[in-house]
DNA sequence: GCAAAAATATACCAATTGGTATATTTTTGT
DNA sequence: ACAAAAATATACCAATTGGTATATTTTTGC
């Protein structure tokens, strides 16, 4: 590992954090600056602008999640569990979700929402995939029986992942930790009752 | 109506959608000014400063689902169809919300979550707010024997509103329309199967 | 229709923004 | 340990930012 790709990880690692708390457009060149104890120089050596810096930014803040739902997902365990191992993951992630200025997804979809063209798209391809993943689960769960057959596997995706941002989004905004891993269990036992034959 | 409110009214309507879509800090004065066709002196005349603004787009953003809720609750119906006007009311209102920008209570709680203190607490009062109205609406079905006892109304209340904000977010992101009145009608579904007797 | 008052425009301000050319320091392979 | 290369710091840039003092225009009550 070279100077660089460290200094590179370094400036990432101090700065996602921030981005992801004011934004790409909040967050200014001296709050880089400041964060990592780096000068402009150094900076604009290792990323070509702050649209490039505010990516590298949102992968790595994505990073974290994608590995949680990968290892959540990918396990020879039966459907339920595996839905279930999602849920636990996120109720487990939360505190650090939300110390860490939110979901990465919401906050960049809120930004990009005008301007950031390449951010924006981004997180369309995630929310999508994401979606594709858990109707996947489910899905697989109708073939082997132990879903019920009648449910619309990605409309229950979607609203699950729904469910989901709308709870970081409200416990987020009153500042009610709780009400997150409150407000999942219950979407999770809803689901439970829909999903289980 | 006095000339300065008129002008007041003015600048608020033409600068609301651009609050909610580009946020506060991305909102420049040029901005305001290119959209008012106003100068900046008669911006400050009408109002302190750029925050003063940013609130007032901000109330006369909710007004609009303030009312719709307000009409869809205060009716002498009963329970659920008090329930399902307020459904269908975020039902039809949706393509003006997602003209508008998205939600603008979504937008505001993520962009005033760090600094703008003032639009932070505005937003938490209103999920709060939204929270109890709907709890109450949930307790009173099951006072007069209408709704399940067993049902926690404020936990129902909070994923029902989870569940349209993370719709709108996942629509507005993938740019997909009709995945909100679908995932909506999901979520009604369920929500109603729980409820009723 | 005419002063007084209110609203708006003009012309400015210091501070900050993202970004860069160049000088200096630090890593690197040998 | 030393020269070449890479990384970082310094010092600058034009443009834009939010904001204001003052001049001008428009509205208002009489």
């Amino acid at each position: 590992m070279t100077k660089a790709e460290r200094t590179r990880q370094f400036i990432v690692e101090s700065v996602a954090p921030i981005f992801n708390k004011k934004g790409a457009y909040g967050t200014s060149l001296s709050d880089i600056t400041e964060a990592t104890g780096l000068t402009k120089g150094a900076i604009y050596g290792n990323f070509k602008d702050k649209d490039n810096l505010a990516v590298a930014c949102f992968e790595h803040n994505l990073k974290f999640f994608q590995k949680g739902l990968f290892k959540a997902l990918t396990t020879t365990d039966n459907s339920w569990n595996k839905l279930e191992r999602f849920f636990t993951f996120y109720e487990e992630g939360f505190e650090q979700v939300y110390e860490n200025g939110g979901c990465a997804l919401m906050n960049s979809s809120v930004e990009a929402d005008d301007g950031y063209p390449l951010l924006k798209e981004r997180v369309s391809v995630t929310f999508t995939n994401w979606k594709k993943e858990l109707a996947a689960v489910i899905t697989e769960g109708q073939m082997s029986g132990e879903f019920k057959a009648e449910v619309h596997a990605s409309e229950m995706a979607n609203l699950i992942i729904a469910g989901i941002e709308g709870s970081i989004l409200i416990a987020k905004s009153t500042q009610n930790k709780n009400s997150f891993g409150t407000t999942l269990n219950y979407l999770k036992s809803i689901i439970e009752k829909q999903l289980k034959q």
